[in-house]
DNA sequence: ATAATAGTTCTTTTT
DNA sequence: GAACTATTAT
């Protein structure tokens, strides 16, 4: 499960005390900290930090000045420049470590910068703030929160959380039945926030003639109150509420202001304007009024000030690729990039184009790609590492025929001497990854999915965590609401209104119903469940902000019977399910051990903040699968990129937005571009999605790849976006060469041939094709469609040694060459009749021993 | 109040 | 094929 435990930084002081070393430093030095660096700057151990850049890059990590954009296309090396301009900074002593903040878009790629700096400057490296936006705003709201009506023990929503008050929103007003959907209105409430707009902003902007657009006010201010009244916040408001508090309290911002000399930001083509606004704010100077303020309330500032008094504005240095933009559906606005210049004058700005992780061909193909982008700024990614090897193309019969392809490639990748870490498989949805798993169980591939179906979505770690909630945040009734009848004590729906409308009446929370279910009336031995459960969060609660996170978690497990309940379940699933929550109780053994001084809110927090590249894990040795958003940042050896598909990849649903396809084919640039040595591209002719088996085109992108950059073990041939598709032919496997594949697709070939060399692994498939598609215009699904799919095939202890003849589903017959490992994991490796040398995870792989 | 069953709708990507 | 909803029987 999830692997990675959350490492926390230590808390860090906000307020600069006399023995800080920022106090100290700051006035025992001649010159202002911040204060321009002459050229002397970079001598001695500066120029250190700029070896081996070349000249674009030495000049982005020395550049002095107010704001600096730094154009990184892709594998540009801008990580190096970022933490060496960060090194830089304070290894000149032009700034204290704690006047940096460096945001950066994961946690994961949070913690590789701060170990990247700490290795260029060691132990000086220490207290800054080296961030996503989220982690940032949540330690700026925590200590303000008291100023604007929350309290410090907030505890934020997550996607599901929000959704799931939505919901209730959404039936208590009855706008279901006006044709609202959960998930439009979270939409509709998420773009508000991320433009700053509030309920009472909306209110004033709409057209109170439409009752849709009344209704959803209604929905909106709802959603707020109860939010507030929860002492929660939701992702969006992490960001937007942190804005606001600058806004509506100077003297607040003023702190931040004057403590933030140098903010750096990666990614800055996704960011939001929400997060512009934030950083807009925290590089305003602070006024000489606010100055005298800051000084009365003991901050330091003397060398701070400039001629007029004033503390001038932070520099600001951000990094970006507007090619690289893929999160405008989440409110990403591509202008904050390309506006640089205008929203900060007299910037700088520096193009990265020399790429330092792909091969020539790799790089011509995602260039050719972007370039029918059009409005977008001219940049062409070049190396010097040479052609390298050609784009590996495959097309399958099916997802699992592709999965297959996947599979057989990275057994031979592995054989070869790649290691499993450094191959990733990248997919537009996550549903792409059922018939990835399945084949790669099969044989005996190992793998994790990053994001996905999280370890933190599971119904059973979120009724333990909505325990933990119940005690850090009493006020929160959503999560009060999950536990109340898990395990079951009898308290349904009846009493849970109940419970309610008691505590509407008596204006209290959820919580002091509870306390004082006695005295509703219901019968003793619901009310003795109630007042149980409500004895229990108090007496835990009381040792909550002292007591390890996980001597907390065993107090309300044991308390509750949560996981004996489960043990005793006859439920075979819920097993795995107690299991789950004993993981997640070593999750928080793990955490206290790295965080001797994290509170359940510093848990809570960091388990809410996790994004799913956070938990990957470099050392171990496993291929990774992710979608192609999870994928950017990172890199790989070799890339394989499924499914690419027309109405997959570009996906459907962004043909109907503006600038949808655009997105989708910088997605799939960001795809191509995380590879270094080995591309391969493929795709299925058919997919199963939802049960039904679907025709699949190949995706426009492929036509906009030369075709003399890709190998195509198996072409599409002609089954292109005219709709025609050739069975004949798909059934026909000829060895050698055709030029008809070899062309490529959509260039005219007339034969219509699923051209190309037929792949070794033949043998299976054949025929296939015709009944998949003649089934799925008259059936919904397949025992076809269904053969490789189901649960989990167990083979029990079936014995094999070398010399055994067995019968695979899809290879047919062959000789078992070798067995190896021990127990569930033994492995057979097996030459097939027709089908070429295969290993197999003998426990789960679909075989007969003949 | 709950467990089991049958019928419905849906899937893009995520901090 | 899953996840949620509505309907039934206990």
């Amino acid at each position: 499960m999830s692997g990675a435990v959350p490492t926390l930084e230590p808390t860090m002081t906000i307020v600069l005390e006399p023995s800080d070393p920022a106090y100290n430093g700051a006035s025992g030095r001649s010159g202002a900290p911040g204060a321009s660096a002459g050229p002397g700057a970079f001598g001695g151990a500066g120029a250190r930090l700029t070896e081996g850049l070349n000249p674009q890059q030495k000049e982005a990590v020395e550049y002095r000045g107010q704001s600096l954009l730094i154009v990184a296309g892709a594998g540009s090396g801008k990580t190096s420049v970022l933490t060496r301009r960060i090194a830089g900074l304070i290894d000149s002593r032009e700034a204290w470590p704690s006047q940096i903040l460096a945001i950066t878009f994961t946690n994961k790629a949070a913690a590789e910068m701060r170990e990247r700096v700490h290795q260029l400057i060691g132990q000086s490296a220490d207290g800054m703030w080296i961030s996503t936006f989220h982690s940032a705003c949540v330690r700026i709201l925590r200590r303000e929160a008291e100023q604007f009506g929350f309290t410090k023990s907030f505890t934020i929503y997550d996607s599901a959380d929000s959704r799931a008050l939505l919901k209730r929103i959404l039936k208590e007003l009855d706008a279901d039945t006006m044709g609202f959907t959960v998930s439009q209105a979270s939409g509709k409430i998420s773009k508000l926030k991320n433009e700053l707009s509030d309920a009472e902003t909306y209110s004033r902007q709409i057209n109170t003639g439409d009752p849709q657009e009344v209704l959803f006010l209604e929905i909106f201010r709802q959603y707020t109150r109860e939010l507030q009244r929860a002492n929660a916040f939701d992702f969006d408001d992490l960001i937007a509420q942190t804005v606001y508090l600058f806004r509506a309290f100077p003297h607040v911002a003023a702190l931040y202001q004057r403590r933030f000399r140098h903010i750096l930001v990666d990614e800055y083509q996704d960011t939001n304007h929400a997060q512009y606004a934030l950083i807009r704010e925290l590089t305003r100077p602070v006024d000489p009024d606010e100055v005298e303020l800051l000084e009365q309330g003991g901050q330091y500032v003397a060398t701070l000030r400039d001629g007029s008094g004033r503390i001038p504005g932070a520099s600001l240095t951000v990094v970006g690729d507007s090619d690289q933009s893929i999160y405008a559906f989440r409110g990403a606005d591509i202008r904050n990039i390309t506006e640089f210049e205008h929203d900060f004058p007299n910037s700088k700005v520096i193009l990265l184009e020399q790429n330092y992780r792909s091969t020539q061909n790799i790089l011509d193909a995602a260039n050719a790609v972007i370039a029918n982008n059009f409005d977008r700024q001219a940049k062409s990614l070049f190396t010097t590492v040479g052609a390298g090897d050609k784009i590996i193309g495959f097309t399958g019969y099916t997802g699992h025929d592709e999965a297959q392809f996947v599979a057989d490639e990275i057994a031979t990748l592995h054989d070869g001497g790649t290691a499993y870490k450094d191959i990733a498989v990248f997919y537009r949805t996550n549903s792409q990854t059922r018939a990835l798993e399945e084949i790669f169980i099969r044989s005996a591939i190992p793998y994790r999915v990053l994001g996905g179906t999280k370890f933190y979505e599971r119904a059973e770690i979120k009724d333990a965590m909505a325990y933990l909630i119940s005690v850090a945040n009493p006020a929160d009734p959503m999560a009060l609401r999950r536990i109340m009848n898990v395990p079951k004590r009898g308290i349904g729906p009846a009493t849970e209104t109940a419970l309610q409308r008691y505590a509407d009446q008596h204006e209290v929370g959820l919580r002091d119903a509870l306390r004082n279910a006695s005295e509703l009336g219901l019968g003793p031995k619901v009310t003795g469940a109630i007042t149980g459960l409500a004895t229990l969060l108090d007496d835990v609660s009381k040792t909550a902000a002292t007591a390890p996170v996980s001597d907390i978690l065993l107090a309300l497990i044991q308390g509750s019977g949560l996981v004996d309940a489960l043990r005793a379940s006859r439920d075979p699933q819920d097993e795995a399910r107690a299991e789950n929550i004993d993981e997640l109780l070593a999750v928080t053994k793990e955490f206290q051990k790295n965080n001797p001084e994290g509170t359940l809110l510093d848990f809570l927090t960091e388990v809410t903040l996790v994004a799913a590249a956070d938990d990957l894990d470099d050392t171990s040795g496993t291929v990774s699968l992710m979608t192609l958003h999870t994928a950017k940042g990172l890199e790989y050896e070799a890339v394989f990129l499924t499914g690419v598909e027309e109405d997959l990849l570009p996906h459907r649903m962004s043909a109907s937005e503006p600038g949808g396809p655009a997105e989708e084919r910088r997605l799939f640039y960001v795809g191509i571009t995380r590879a270094r040595q080995k591309l391969f591209l493929s795709l299925a002719m058919t997919r199963a999605q939802f049960g039904e088996v679907n025709v699949a085109m190949p995706s426009r992108f492929l036509q906009e790849i030369p075709v003399e950059l890709i190998d195509w073990k198996q072409s599409p041939g002609m089954a292109n976006s005219r709709g025609g598709t050739q069975p004949r032919a798909l059934n026909a496997r000829r060895d050698g060469f055709d030029e008809g594949g070899r062309r490529g697709i959509g260039s005219g070939s007339g034969d219509g041939g699923f051209g190309g060399r037929a792949r070794a692994a033949g043998g299976y498939g054949s025929g296939s094709y015709d009944r998949a598609t003649a089934a799925a215009k008259t059936r919904p699904k397949t025992e076809w469609a269904n053969r490789v799919t189901g649960t989990v095939r167990d083979n029990g202890d079936l014995e094999l040694d070398a010399g055994d003849r067995i019968s695979h589903v899809d290879f047919g017959e062959g000789r078992v060459v070798a067995v190896t490992g021990l127990g569930a994991r033994r492995i057979a490796e097996v030459q097939f009749d027709t089908a070429g040398r295969k290993k197999l995870l003998i426990k789960v792989a679909p075989i007969e021993k003949i």
